[in-house]
DNA sequence: TTTTGAGTTGTTCGA
DNA sequence: GTCGAACAACTCAAA
């Protein structure tokens, strides 16, 4: 009887590198069953926006030509993954099945139904860890509860500090020699092109392993050293942009942990400002995820509960306005069309354009959350949310309701030069610095020079920004008044 | 159990 | 132009 083989189930690990399960199947040079499957247990309004699957097709012809280039196939299936899975192993004899560990509630389901159905066919069921660098059950506090503050949540994670060191890719990986029935990646119909919303994306973005590694490297060689100002800078190319990379697991937080880690260099015991601030970023990553293990609700339900009595306004018109980048507002419309335009919105523009949708427009978080979660290639079922009600105010450790952004002040502290804003809003590009955030302060000579007509080629603002900031704060301060 | 210090990212106003 | 105070208590985490 030949080897049976040892079946790999790919999810938000597609990778070759650090990858404990792809690693521990080959263990012993057993041959291996590479198997990615399409669903993966979420429930309606949780499965993958379109700027996802975008990404996730690229991404899988990326992990399956790298699986191809050492002889192994990557076995597209559909789910139930439970079912694909009993499937490949009935077909194939495989006597183990290795896999990640997903965090998501309905993922944790998934992998209970997995388990259940391996043990049932008599495979071995092994489950390892990577999509982040603490597992959520295993920070506590000292009283032996999650945390809610990041601050020590993040005191906490240091101090356990991150001991595993990333493993290598597998050497000599030897294919199961059959074929098995596959889907073809095409009839997934992921992205289709019709419209081509998506055609500036691959002038952006790599996905893929090395495109994961590449950028990792590039952001450590060119803006690591400045990161610690120049991540809030719109106009300047200084964040990581591993965001969607590491959602897909292209490369693995511990991965991304040892290289700036290692990149840091130690002056007297203290720590370079840039690499120790986005060591903090990667932590803010862990505490969303440490979050949506408590509040498994966290994209539909806020977490503090008394945020539930918000009054919200239905605004049609204004949360279209604001999707497409129209709200008159310049630092908010560029955002929402970098968003659209490259499936990605810089952070500190995110906290601005969601600022200006929950406060200054007065619309439900939920909204945005959901077109985020749509449009952005490193839409994630932690992060997105989390990052929504921090802005709103609901989070475990948010911004104070009165914290309200203030988008013109916003965009000439950090876009000073308006760059960003007329890379994305054309219509404004010659307006002048002093005006670029203000438009419709901009006296008649300056807007005609320009080329801008208010209300024509450029909108009006939307809302009056004190007036609109006044209600937000009553419409904020009649809850706790509850 | 009680107390104490602290908490990502801000804005506005008035001196 | 710059600076400090007010904004609002509240909850969390640890001593």
């Amino acid at each position: 009887m030949p080897d049976r083989p040892a079946l790999v189930w790919f999810r938000n690990d597609l990778r070759l590198r650090d990858n404990a399960a792809l690693r521990a199947a080959t263990r012993g040079g057993r041959p291996i069953v590479a198997l990615y499957v399409l669903d993966d247990g979420a429930p309606p309004g949780r499965t993958p926006g379109a700027a996802s699957r975008w990404w996730l097709l690229h991404s899988l012809k990326a992990l399956s030509t790298d699986l191809a280039g050492v002889g192994v196939e990557l076995v597209l299936r559909r789910g139930p993954a439970e079912e694909a899975i009993a499937d490949l192993i009935g077909r194939t004899g495989a006597s183990s099945l290795h896999f990640s560990r997903a965090y998501t509630p309905w993922g944790a389901a998934l992998d209970e139904r997995v388990k259940a159905a391996a043990k049932a066919l008599g495979a071995q069921c092994h489950r390892y860890r990577g999509y982040l660098l603490f597992e959520p059950e295993d920070v506590r506090t000292g009283a032996g509860e999650p945390f809610k503050v990041f601050t020590p949540f993040a005191r906490a994670c240091r101090r356990q500090g991150v001991e595993r060191a990333p493993q290598d890719r597998p050497t000599a990986l030897r294919a199961y020699p059959e074929r098995v029935a596959a889907d073809r990646l095409d009839d997934w119909s992921l992205y289709d092109g019709r419209p081509d919303w998506a055609r500036e994306f691959g002038s952006h973005w790599a996905p893929g392993e090395a495109g994961a590694e590449a950028r990792l490297r590039r952001f450590i060689d060119a803006a690591l050293g400045h990161y610690a100002e120049g991540r809030d800078r719109p106009d300047e190319a200084m964040t990581s942009r591993l965001s969607p990379h590491l959602h897909f697991g292209e490369i693995s937080p511990l991965q991304v942990w040892h290289a700036i880690m290692a990149a840091i260099p130690r002056r007297e015991g203290r720590m370079d400002a840039g690499g120790e601030k986005f060591l903090s970023e990667l932590l803010w990553r862990e505490f969303s995820w440490h979050l949506f293990a408590q509040a498994p609700a966290l994209h539909d339900e806020p977490f503090r509960p008394q945020f539930a009595h918000v009054h919200w306004l239905k605004d049609d018109a204004g949360l279209a306005a604001w999707r497409r980048g129209s709200t008159g507002v310049p630092i908010v419309d560029a955002g929402m069309r970098e968003l659209w335009q490259t499936g990605w919105m810089h952070n500190r523009v995110r906290m601005i354009a969601a600022s200006f949708l929950v406060k200054n427009l007065l619309v439900d978080w939920r909204q945005g959350e959901r077109w985020f979660w749509d449009t952005l290639v490193d839409a994630d079922a932690g992060n997105n949310p989390a990052g929504w009600q921090w802005v709103a105010g609901s989070g475990a450790d948010a911004a104070p309701y009165f914290r309200i952004f203030n988008p013109v002040a916003q965009g000439e502290r950090f876009d000073p030069e308006g760059s960003y804003v007329r890379r994305f809003v054309p219509e404004l590009a010659r307006l002048p610095a002093r005006f670029i955030h203000r438009p419709w302060e901009a006296p008649g000579e300056a807007l005609a020079a320009a080329g801008v007509g208010l209300g024509e080629t450029y909108p009006r603002p939307l809302v009056d920004l004190k007036a609109s900031r006044e209600r937000a704060l009553a419409a904020f301060g009649a809850i706790k008044a509850r």
